[in-house]
DNA sequence: TGATTCCGGTCAGTTTCTGACCTGATGGTG
DNA sequence: CACCATCAGGTCAGAAACTGACCGGAATCA
């Protein structure tokens, strides 16, 4: 307990958990004399951390920020936050920071106390109020259980309730080797190869539970398409599209592109108007994204939902703009 | 670097980016025996993280959930993910939460490296989409730099751009003791002990500049009233509420409550109306929240772009619905 | 059963670590 | 300016630890 590993450890922490710290205290703290504390510094130095030093009255010394990132020594609460944030950015974001919150995501859960999971999970229940969420949400740990497993190449289980048989509960087990997440309009899909059906198969990340990495490792396989993204993309069915809103709005396609560009598919249409196609969780959200576009738009494909919402927005905005 | 520190962070590390190793692995990772290797993993379980083992064929270590929250070694990547997701966590969380969420970007902006932080930063500005932002929004360092000086009871300097003198660029330095970062209707203000005007003051810290920790300590006072909370609350101007939108929704305080109370204040009216007070940066969201409450209301009081973007909303949305 | 892996004891030589002591350098204060 | 508090780092000798080699044991899987 008393070793000098330990002690870089803790001196890490020390210097995490406080800006200033003089010599003296930390020497106390660590139960060692101010001479071998100068040591362990120097031991820190030497590993790349940057601990500055101010001399003079009231010196002390200061972890600064340097060439590489030192391991951060984090509270429980702050791993909470860290969970529910990581988890709501890689639900959230798409593209390369999708994907590296997802990896420091998995870092948090792997090693976070299984009651923390729990309130962590709990709390990001209450706390999204993201524009264009999933509809049902993807648990922080199936997220980050699936990464895992596909950054280690190893073997996968896990539940999987098909396209219709939601309300059947037909329910199946499945095994395969893990390939890719990729985002598709705000959703997760896992690409991989099905062990049983032998093929390259897509699941969405929202229907997918109980997951379990097998212990058993493989080596990665060439997927038929160009990438895993354009695999996913080409294997989505109508179904999932069902709650898409698409609407021709009258505004030139780069104009509506800068206002709602990153929630929307957008393709021009002439000059001066263009097709926007976007994929909500509820109606609410598509209303709202063709508010901002601030353009006269056609309605041209839409749920029954999305049409009678139309109408009651537009009939309460007209009251209250006239009262 | 041969040390035995550095190399139980290394193997701490590692553990951390693989879920399994064989111990013949790490051993020539660590370019150390196998004997030692064992020995290095007891003092790690010795420390308290939980390093499970398997045997038999294909047995190997990884990192368990145990107790205490081991150390995080996160890739850079991964660091500009955590800031950008706590900036954005911090920002639009309340409570403990946001609490937390703050503490944790303290320490990572603390160790992040300068080019980091302006990826960061750049990025944040980029991906944020949050409903009832503040207006400016707070970059990632000011806030975490205001509350590492709090944490640490250590006066603070910066630059403020007083109410009128925006436009004037009248900013002008100040020498606080910060005392307590709080939200008030998804904006930061900090309280603090303003050291020049020898009284108490509440800052907005998207007015707030250059923040510097200058090395002095100080002990905490009491504040005058109650709480930082309400202290701030108190000295809320009436221009600070210059974007708020009043109404009143015809429908009970708690089912209005629980469509839009995370956003908005509501007070009832009777039995079966309510007031609601918003605050957005931008009228679109306001819009939008009072679209959510689902119910007929009347604007009592809102800035005109309101009044005219509500007038616009109704038509072209009328338009679509009978289109 | 055999192969593979983790587990942990023992031992001796080597390395490192520690505290004590001392001299310098630096920066703020009265 | 002198004075004090702090970090910086050299040296030394004894103590402590670390290391690799070698071993027999136990668990797990095919």
């Amino acid at each position: 307990m008393a070793n000098t590993s330990s002690r870089a450890l803790r001196l890490l922490s020390l210097l995490q958990t406080h800006r200033f710290w003089p010599g003296g205290e930390l020497a106390d703290r660590l139960e060692v004399s101010e001479r071998t504390l100068r040591r362990d510094i120097d031991r820190l130095r030497e590993l790349g951390y940057p601990v500055n030093a101010t001399r003079g009255a009231d010196g002390g010394y200061q972890l600064g920020a340097g060439a590489a990132m030192p391991p951060l020594t984090v509270e429980e609460d702050e791993a909470i936050a860290m969970a529910v944030a990581l988890g709501n950015a890689a639900h959230q974001g798409s593209g390369a920071l999708a994907e590296a919150s997802l990896s420091a995501l998995s870092k948090v859960v792997q090693v976070l106390p299984a009651k923390l999971k729990r309130r962590a999970e709990a709390l990001r229940s209450v706390t999204v109020d993201s524009p264009f969420g999933t509809a049902p949400e993807v648990s922080a740990e199936v997220l980050s259980i699936v990464a895992q497993t596909i950054r280690d190449e190893e073997r996968l289980r896990f539940r999987y309730t098909a396209k219709g048989g939601a309300a059947a509960g037909e329910d199946l087990g499945r095994h395969v080797e893990p390939h890719q997440l990729v985002t598709v309009g705000r959703r997760w899909y896992l690409a991989a190869y099905d062990l049983e059906r032998q093929d390259w198969r897509s699941f969405r990340l929202d229907r997918l539970s109980a997951p379990m990495g097998t212990r058993a490792r493989f080596r990665r396989r060439e997927i038929p398409t160009d990438d895993a993204a354009s695999f996913v993309r080409q294997g989505l069915s109508q179904r999932d599209r069902g709650q898409q809103v698409v609407a021709l709005v009258h505004a030139p396609a780069d104009e509506v592109e800068s206002r709602i560009g990153r929630w929307a598919e957008i393709t021009p249409v002439g000059t001066d108007s263009c097709r926007v196609a976007m994929d909500a969780s509820q109606p609410q959200w598509s209303l709202f994204g063709f508010g901002w576009a601030g353009a006269a738009f056609e309605v041209e494909e839409a749920p029954e939902a999305f049409r009678e919402m139309l109408r009651d927005w537009a009939d309460r905005f007209e009251r209250a703009a006239v009262g």
